[in-house]
DNA sequence: CTGAAAGCGCTAACAT
DNA sequence: ATGTTAGCGCTTTCAG
């Protein structure tokens, strides 16, 4: 008996129904192995006059996997996260797998509960854009679940397979861009945890043969707060800044609106590139220059990567685009 | 075996482990029963010792129930939904329960298979927002599933629990705001099936004495696409109007775009509010007035609604917040 | 307080 | 081609 007082219809029933023993309709109803044709209608008759639906629970039991794959996001509110969210679903439910997901909020401690939660459940396929370092995964490994990272990757954890933007080029697109503006104090605002965009900065002004100014380099949590505070404090504290740079699309929000706040002009007063093409970035004005990424692409991929099992690791990087709008301008 | 080579660790292992008997570990590992202070210790440590993960297959197998939550969206990528999403997996996590998401692009027919799907998965409790008509949740009321709808009920499904934000108050706040400002040819942009907005807004102009002029309700289908076709449209087929109320963010973005590519000035040529706050409203040029519906709190409200697993239909309404920006103008 | 055993729904040997 | 049976990991009587 569930709670709804019925209890749920079981192979057995079908079996019975159909007059042949359960192996037999396990067999047609699976498409696995023969039968002849005249059961074969028997069965599937009795299955749909029934409302059949076969017990995902006992089938995997039984087969000791469970097909499921779990997604694990910093934040679904987020713009990018969210379009990532939406390709890894559309790849999974074209293939017909069920996805669980989880919010880790960017915190290494619930991200190892979320594993663990996952664990439990015998998901076997994890896709996760990865926070903290590569700790967190081992009771993953150990358990043998294929995972893919997406977006970042984990500390030490270099042999998992991973989709990644094209960060490198995109920001030395940007910053070769602005440079050739005529800028020379440009300032990034990075979420904790992004060095590789970071790492991508100081390369491109080093190449370029201009020194790097650490404290043009503003960390925020990944909370809109802390961002704001970043940003805010970047701009009272280095005035002569004159073009700055957004690891994301809530980064590039709240520069643009602390930007206002204190009176600067975009892009008279300062310039601004951010990252992710967002729906937005045309509707404000300026409409903002941004360095796009495919979020849906990378989901979809990495669900292609994590359902295909390919045993060795396989890193794919996706392009990304410097789209010019408006809200830089020459240095004055 | 599992994949990966290595057996999971099973209550079994943990028994022979701890020389005790398979129920008395399950006794002390899931806080039923009794146990002697001894027993207890050294099932536990045992657990600890061999890394025991309780699997959630077994359990629900036995007891007939997984416990965990479906969601069903019509798009992720919509903020408004995101949010929503966000609301439900707050709660669900802190409540330990693991969620499956599904996409149904607004599409009855993959709803129906969605609710398949997590038929099969044995989930027992669904929050969703529904689309088409109450048609596709037979099986599922059949199965005794716990459901829950959010932002919109499922015509002849009145019955069922359901998390609604005050619609009918938002629109008229905002048509009499619109008609304070002089507005007498205010149009509504609509999704298909925002039947309950559509009707909210006759019924302000009806309670002002206004005449409903059916022309001016557009409606579009979920894609971007058809809803800028739509805006557009109406733009263009009737010049006159001078104020609109965009039935959702998304239908606002494009009527902004749609807007300007007509060379329409908001305000000045034309007032423009929408539903949902989001992020950008006032990033944008002019600041967006907006109807604010508050999406996590209605997803938290769903999702303690549908694990509470009250019996009797409840449904609970939300207040929206007409957020007064700089979009509309008095007619000039 | 503890253990043996049944059985949840299903599939895969194995037998017929 | 089809039926019988064991058993996946777990909880829950039922005895002791």
């Amino acid at each position: 008996m569930n709670p709804s007082g019925r209890r749920r219809t079981t192979i057995k029933d079908v079996a019975e129904a159909a007059a042949v023993g359960v192996a037999t309709a396990s067999r047609v109803l699976s498409g696995t192995g023969s039968a002849s044709a005249t059961t074969r209608e028997r069965v599937l008759a009795a299955a749909a006059r029934l409302d059949y639906r076969p017990s995902a629970l006992g089938r995997n039991l039984r087969r000791q996997h469970t097909g499921g794959i779990g997604l694990l996001l910093p934040d679904i509110t987020d713009a990018f996260y969210s379009r990532l969210a939406d390709g890894v679903l559309a790849c999974a439910q074209s293939a017909g797998e069920p996805v669980m997901i989880g919010i880790t909020g960017d915190d290494p401690e619930r991200e190892a509960e979320l594993i663990g939660s996952l664990l439990e459940q015998s998901v076997e396929r994890v896709i996760a854009v990865p926070c903290g370092d590569g700790e967190m995964w081992g009771p993953a490994f150990r358990a043998g679940l294929g995972v893919v990272f997406v977006e970042r990757r984990a500390a030490g954890r270099d042999d998992v397979p991973t989709v990644l933007a094209d960060d490198r080029s995109g920001v030395r697109v940007a910053v070769e861009y602005l440079i050739g503006l005529g800028h020379r104090r440009i300032a990034f605002l990075a979420r904790h945890g992004q060095s590789q965009r970071v790492r991508a900065y100081r390369e491109a002004l080093a190449s370029l043969g201009m020194q790097v100014d650490e404290e043009l380099i503003a960390r925020a949590h990944a909370t809109r707060d802390s961002a704001y505070a970043a940003a805010s404090g970047l701009f009272q504290h280095r005035p002569d800044l004159t073009a700055v740079l957004a690891g994301g699309n809530m980064l590039g929000e709240v520069a643009f609106l602390a930007a206002r706040e204190l009176d600067l002009r975009v892009p008279r007063d300062l310039s601004l590139i951010m990252f992710d093409d967002v729906p937005w970035a045309e509707l404000c004005s300026p409409p903002l220059t941004v360095i796009s990424q495919p979020p849906q692409d990378m989901g979809y991929r990495a669900a292609e990567l994590v359902l295909r099992e390919s045993r060795r690791p396989r890193t794919v990087t996706l392009p990304t685009e410097l789209i010019i709008r408006g809200s830089c301008a020459p240095r004055r």
